[in-house]
DNA sequence: AAAGGGCGCAACCGCCCGTGG
DNA sequence: GCCACGGGCGGTTGCGCCCTT
């Protein structure tokens, strides 16, 4: 593209794709695949960059995209892992099969934004726009920008909780995983409990557990805390997605396991088990439980809300409507032992 | 009906990183 | 170590549509 050697060797076409072009692309690399893209238009017979092949293939041409609005589970995720990620849309787009990071992006920028102001949220920071001093340009500093959380910072991650061994030793640790052992494999370790971390973090109070206490999980400390951010979460097979917002996971060990992101976590082997915010497994849950709690959305979208969006955290966000209305189901699913989304360890977030 | 503003989206821009010579 | 190049990413721009005045 601009700038780039592959397109001032000669006049290329800019601007928007015609049918035609399309048709080119499309029948070119379903036939042949893309290989490296700057031949790509030479051999397709088009008077493009390789690089705008690329973007054209990926965000529109793409067999398995997925059309349409974004449904109210994939704008709860995209804030969710904003949150954890930052402006990093080609991650969050990894959880949303079918999303392009240029859609979550111009989603974002376009939609949610919006709404989260007016919720009274900070879309940078995702704190109350009363806790954030200076306007919104200001806040928008407060994000590492991407390169700086390549460098191994996480969106509210204080550089405190940095390790010394923060290194290559978390990318080889992901995808491996220690079910069997009836540890928590890395990979649940990983989508464990972010949420709680981050706002343990903000709000100054002592995190849920040492990381350098998890037994048999000294990589997990370097994971939490230098997450590279190709291998959030760890690289498990996303087999297939329950709903938009649960993967099913499938790792080297042959355990399957829901996540969620949120710090709720759910493997299913031949033991079933809770893993709850205490970080143990204090509950067995027969599969059928499990693929219950799973299939029920209704149930998981209420764990999937944010806590300001069900008002606990931020008492002037506008109380979710739909937290209310499944307030009797939370109470029943925390007799199963599930802790309430809004709350760890004692400490409402 | 025309002008103007807002908005969503597609595409470009500029930078960074990894790789290979 | 340096350089060229390809690929990838986030930020930004510009166009077209739609709604309001």
């Amino acid at each position: 593209m601009g700038g780039h050697p592959c397109c001032y060797k000669q006049k290329l076409k800019k601007g928007l794709w015609s049918s035609e072009e399309d048709g080119k692309l499309l029948n070119y690399i379903t036939q042949y695949g893309h290989g490296c893209w700057s031949s790509v238009p030479k051999l397709a017979g088009l008077q493009r960059c390789g690089k705008s092949c690329r973007l054209r293939w990926i965000n529109y041409l793409r067999p398995d995209l997925k059309r349409g609005a974004f449904s109210q589970q994939e704008e709860n995720l995209i804030i969710e892992l904003h949150s954890l990620l930052g402006n990093r849309w080609s991650h969050i787009a990894g959880h949303l099969p079918g999303r392009t990071d240029n859609e979550i992006k111009n989603f974002w920028n376009s939609c949610i934004k919006k709404k989260l102001r007016q919720r009274g949220i900070d879309p940078a920071t995702h704190k109350p726009l009363s806790e954030v001093k200076d306007d919104g340009n200001e806040s928008e500093k407060k994000l590492p920008t991407s390169s700086q959380a390549n460098k191994g910072n996480i969106v509210g991650m204080k550089k405190s909780f940095l390790p010394p061994q923060a290194s290559s030793t978390a990318h080889e640790s992901c995808s491996g995983g220690s079910g069997l052992s009836g540890k928590p494999s890395d990979h649940l370790l990983q989508c464990y409990s972010f949420r709680q971390i981050n706002y343990a973090d903000d709000m100054g109070v002592d995190r849920p557990f040492d990381y350098n206490t998890v037994p048999g999980s000294p990589s997990s400390l370097a994971m939490h805390n230098s997450i590279p951010v190709s291998t959030f979460p760890a690289p498990a097979i996303v087999a297939h997605q329950v709903n938009p917002s649960i993967s099913l996971l499938s790792d080297n060990s042959g355990i399957t396991s829901y996540s969620n992101c949120s710090g709720f976590s759910y493997c299913t082997d031949s033991t079933p088990f809770l893993w709850n915010c205490e970080n143990k497994f204090d509950k067995q849950l027969s599969s059928t439980q499990v693929h219950s709690m799973v299939e029920d959305e209704d149930k998981w979208s209420v764990y999937l809300q944010m806590p300001y969006l069900s008002g606990s955290s931020y008492p002037d966000a506008e109380p979710c409507q739909a937290y209310s209305n499944i307030k009797p189901e939370i109470e029943g699913l925390q007799t199963l032992g599930f802790p309430h989304p809004a709350t760890y360890n004692g400490l409402t977030l």
